[in-house]
DNA sequence: CGGCTGACAGAATTCAAAATGTGTCAGCCC
DNA sequence: GGGCTGACACATTTTGAATTCTGTCAGCCG
């Protein structure tokens, strides 16, 4: 039977559990193997160190946290509208997150801190989504901007408050999304023709 | 002698240095006496605890650290230059003292952290100053902003990125001025009339 | 063979006992 | 009297011995 066989897949959802459980601190490869009923040494098959392992948990929950953002990127919208939307969806998903579990949030925190590698990617990913919205604004004249990629990473660091998980103690504040519109009319002022 | 008199500035001094020697975790109430070669009893005379202690430490960094802002506030340049120049500042000193003594700085973010009063009071003096630079702004016809404050705060949260020291990690990267740059950019394209 | 086990060395973490620190106050001294 | 001391109760931190964990590998089993 496919659940029988032990796969990288298998692993991540159990280390999942363990670290849900147990918190960074204290999760342990030991715990996650036996979550599994296999000997700790099987998992070492499978990845290479417990950072590794870490990181791939790290790494599937950025694209998990992230999913809801492509759709807004080549949706219908005139590309202010979409930028806007977008940077409140990116702000909406991990407030959510962070507001509704926030033990498991931290968790993630800690693990995302790790893994530079994977956030440095999952940020390249990010400014290519921005580029594309912009570009699109660009070509209808709903834009003006120079350096396109200049601007997306612009667009990304200005509003490092709303998404960037070390400033999630700030996002219970009930003004945040309000804060986040002062920001976007700022920004989309910033990127229209004069 | 005035240096034979226990007062709350000789105290302070006292407490930075304790505090540069032995890092936020280790400097103690006891070390900070000693240091003044008096009992600790005596300090609870000046300071109701050691939160407060470490709070009024915390207050005269802030001040140290923003001393040089007012002056690029009310100065001649016209607002743009003026608001590009005291982000600059603002920054450039931060990263000054980051990069110079980490370790020290460290110890700063530290007890900012923990005095959530005195940093709120602090970012209210920055947004006020924002707030002088872009009504001078508007009565000059170089910004049309319909809330004054409110975009001063935008300004703010937009360059946190910049400024708040949880991002000091990277203000080594070489490019980061050009990332300020960018996103001043942005931000004063978005505060100008159109 | 290819994947898993279980024992192992060295590193990291736990836990309880001992030491040190925090905050208070009665009394001393200038 | 006003500010300082030093002893005290309670809380927090250190310490080091004992436990547990990480990462490896020779050998087993299907």
């Amino acid at each position: 039977m496919a659940d029988s066989t032990l796969t990288p897949e298998r692993i991540l959802e159990a280390a999942e559990e363990v670290l849900r459980r147990f918190g960074p601190a204290k999760a342990t490869v030991v715990d996650v193997a036996r979550a599994l009923g296999v000997s700790h040494g099987s998992v070492y098959r499978h990845f290479a160190s417990k950072t590794a392992l870490r990181e791939a948990v790290a790494d599937r929950w950025l694209d998990r946290v992230h999913a809801d953002l492509p759709a807004v990127t080549s949706g219908p919208a005139p590309a202010p509208e979409r930028l806007r939307s977008w940077l409140h969806t990116l702000h909406g998903t991990k407030r959510a997150t962070a507001l509704d579990d926030p033990e498991l949030f931290a968790t993630y925190i800690v693990l995302v801190g790790e893994a530079s590698t994977v956030i440095a990617a999952s940020l390249d990913g990010l400014v290519g989504q921005l580029s594309r919205i912009i570009a699109d604004g660009v070509a209808d004249g709903d834009f003006a901007v120079g350096d396109v990629p200049r601007a997306a990473r612009a667009v990304l660091h200005a509003t490092v408050r709303f998404h960037d998980p070390t400033h999630c103690a700030q996002w219970a504040d009930p003004d945040i999304e309000r804060q986040l519109d002062a920001v976007c009319d700022l920004l989309l002022d910033g990127l229209r023709p004069r």
